[in-house]
RNA sequence: GGAGUGAUGGCCGAGUAGGUCGAAGGCGCUCGCCUGCUAAGCGAGUAUACGGUUAUAAGCCGUAUCGACGGUUCGAAUCCGUCUCACUCCGCCA
């Protein structure tokens, strides 16, 4: 069963402090705590009500059941009981009003950033935490990556349009030559030297699975929904691969988990408008391999700092300059604990964009799609901690592949690395 | 898409003239006993969530859960409705 909790309610009766606290560094009314407890109060009272009369009726219908059985007459207690159980119809619903308010609430509070996150207002507080690389100098005016795609003739972004909407592009050719030989280096690397297992899982997820990794019901209108059906389109492999063990109990031996998926990934870019709506940076579809891990709680902090190094190993890899940038608490979203961003350099904007983004949710997505595992065969189900990165984002590692690797003559020269599943192409021209 | 069958605990599998059924039995698993070792045998235990109590422990009390949701009833695994999924046959396709 997906439940909708965010945060563990529990935690937050036991210390309402903490979560004030913790929620105000994420620039989110610190009063949410005291309504949130306030409405929780209530459902419980409500709730031991309604117990107490199931209980009432329970015991009543023991004892009904005990006198027809004896051949003594029982209509004035299913007289009686009848009255309860309509005060237990009207109760119930009330206790039901009252969780799901709690459950509200409960979403709109933010996961609490963990300690070591950098305190800031908006992302112009994000730390730059290190540099890999050297940017390529050009002895001419750098072109910009949707220019040089064009004129190789390896994107078409004109009959996209056409074919299907703004915000879509066609490979072409080597485009699209290049295109694939990023997806199987990067889930050949992943898999053979970082140790994933490959998945590949369909693009069209349930509402359950979105609820599960928190996608639904806040974030829906980023996502492309089947007309008529619960189905939606996949935002990220993030879906399937966390999705994978929902409801389940893991044993121990089986963490961590570690999935590379690649998939399409569908974005409305609702509010975007306007922005990057050339080239290669911000489309409706993408492709993409991902990194899920599924890990011991008072592990995940170093399960994310190799993450970040397995995603980073891609960019080094193809040898494109980076820089590694730590997400502050007033840019972080309202699910992740921690995130760390890596972003690749892009010659022609002068400007470092992002590629991936490695984040820790600790339990939050655990805790709604219920995802637990045991440390023993007799001990109780504890929740994991998910972890994902992207390793990385197919689209803007090709853009930066054009802009980085491009010649005076207009060619690109590509990574050593590629090259073999480039079938031997050095150059594209 | 058409026709039919089914859905019970970690697994298998009883349970439909509604009544102490959270659910017989078996397997598996855990602990103990026994046994040169292993196997076999013997005994006990073995779901989850939420609420209450409590030390945020154990234990105890209560409520809910037999695919899901809703209904009938004092009372539903058992009756009724809707849905989902699985399997078989036909059709269609890659």
């Amino acid at each position: 069963m997906v439940t909708e909790t965010m945060l563990d309610i529990k935690a937050i009766r036991q210390d309402p402090e903490f979560f004030r606290r913790g929620i105000a560094r994420k620039k989110a009314d610190p009063e949410l705590i005291h309504q949130l407890l306030t409405m929780d109060e209530s459902w419980r009272a409500a709730l031991a009500e309604v117990e107490r009369l199931k209980n009432d009726r329970n015991r009543a219908s023991e004892e009904i059941a005990k006198k027809k059985k004896s051949g003594e007459d029982a209509s004035e207690s299913i007289r009686l009981m009848k009255d309860v159980s309509d005060r237990i119809k009207l109760l119930d619903e009330t206790v039901r009003e009252r969780e799901a308010a709690v459950k509200d609430l409960l979403l709109s509070i933010p996961n609490v950033a963990h300690e070591s996150v950098p305190d800031g207002d908006s992302e112009e507080d994000n730390v730059t935490l290190r540099h890999w690389g050297e940017k390529p100098q050009f002895s001419f005016e750098p072109k910009h990556h949707y220019e040089i795609a064009s004129q190789l003739d390896i994107v078409d972004f004109e009959r996209a349009v056409k074919i299907t909407g703004s915000r879509f592009i066609l490979y072409k050719g080597l485009g699209a030559r290049l295109e694939r030989a990023l997806a199987n280096f990067m889930l050949d690397f992943q898999t053979e030297k970082n140790g994933y297992q490959e998945m590949f899982p369909a693009f069209i997820a349930n509402a359950d699975s979105l609820v599960g990794t928190g996608n639904l019901p806040k974030f829906g209108e980023e996502m492309f929904r089947l007309e008529g059906l619960p189905y939606y389109l996949i935002p990220t492999a993030e879906v399937p691969l966390t999705n994978y063990y929902r409801d389940e109990i893991l044993s121990i031996e089986q963490l961590p988990v570690k999935f590379a998926g690649y998939s399409s990934c569908f974005r409305s870019e609702a509010g975007s408008a306007g922005k990057d709506t050339r080239g290669l940076i911000r489309l409706h579809q993408f492709q993409k391999v991902e990194l899920v891990k599924l890990v011991l709680p008072e592990n995940s902090y170093a399960e994310l700092d190799s993450l970040i190094e397995d995603c980073a190993d891609i960019l080094e890899a193809l040898e494109l300059p980076y820089r590694v940038v730590e997400i502050c608490t007033g840019d972080l979203g309202s699910k992740e604990t921690k995130k760390i961003d890596l972003e690749v350099w892009f010659p022609a904007q002068q400007t470092y964009r992002e590629i991936s983004s490695c984040s820790n949710f600790e339990d939050y997505q655990a805790r709604r799609a219920n995802l637990r595992f045991r440390r023993t065969e007799t001990s109780k189900p504890e929740f994991v901690h998910t972890l994902n990165g992207s390793g990385l984002a197919i689209g803007r590692t090709l853009a930066a592949l054009l802009e980085n690797g491009q010649q005076s003559d207009g060619s690109v020269r590509l990574p050593k690395a590629l090259v073999p599943y480039m079938g031997g192409i050095e150059i594209v021209n």
